[in-house]
DNA sequence: AAAGTAAACTTTCGATTTGAAAGTAACATG
DNA sequence: CATGTTACTTTCAAATCGAAAGTTTACTTT
């Protein structure tokens, strides 16, 4: 992956990783606290398990995910963020304002999700 | 165009409508200044035109700017944000913030930019 | 022991989107 | 009257998307 630059902008250079429909939602969710494949795949949203996978390596060779074995039995895998992961939740959070004030019936942002915290339930 | 949502959630919301590589770098160009058509499209990043036009369509069919003619004996036009459109700052000094931390030699998001002013030069 | 379930993916493939290049329309200027 | 400027549109091959189905490995139920 040529993580090319378009510019040294750095708002442009957010976009060049960042700027699809889908990756932003995967961190969502992981900074919610859900670190398995097929909890990521369940949300809301439904993301495709193709652009889910392809989504986290991406993520991963950025480093911005690490993928950790779980257990050995049947061999699982489980994702965390990064540091450099967990930095994006000021964006989403900035996201979410503009959304909320602008677009119709949108739900809240939770005080948790704002306080950096996980979804109750989650740890 | 129907702005259909996934979901509830005002993030994924926000990334159904700005989550492309081009739109919010427009919506960046017009908070610096940039009105014309020619002036977006000579930007750092290279719009292409047909994408240029397209955004800008978008852009005013969600009333986050306008098409003002702006001379009559050649009929020129020019591009305005309201005040959906302007309310997208944070966001992009957000994502700004992000890359200038996480992201080698990144230009510095200038203070006349988050102050929420134009370029010097521009007005 | 055969059948079913689960997690974590991969493969296939038609549809949509992208972006480079060239073209168009309406005038202004030299 | 030839060239330039602005604001686009058109074309089309290539890349990406995403729905559906398939795969692998191992555990669990009948």
């Amino acid at each position: 992956m040529t993580t090319e630059h378009r510019s040294p902008c750095p708002i442009s250079s957010f976009l060049d990783l960042w700027g699809d429909r889908w990756t932003l939602i995967i961190i969502r969710d992981m900074l919610v606290g859900k670190r398995r494949f097929s909890d990521l795949e369940a949300g809301n949203e439904h993301v495709p398990p193709s652009i889910l996978a392809d989504r986290m390596k991406k993520l991963i060779a950025l480093g911005v995910a690490e993928r950790v074995q779980y257990q050995d039995k049947p061999p699982r895998y489980e994702y965390h963020l990064t540091a450099k992961g967990t930095a994006l939740r000021p964006v989403l959070i900035a996201m979410g304002d503009w959304s909320e004030e602008h677009l119709p019936d949108r739900w809240h942002t939770p005080d948790w999700f704002r306080a950096g915290r996980h979804a109750p339930g989650r740890d």
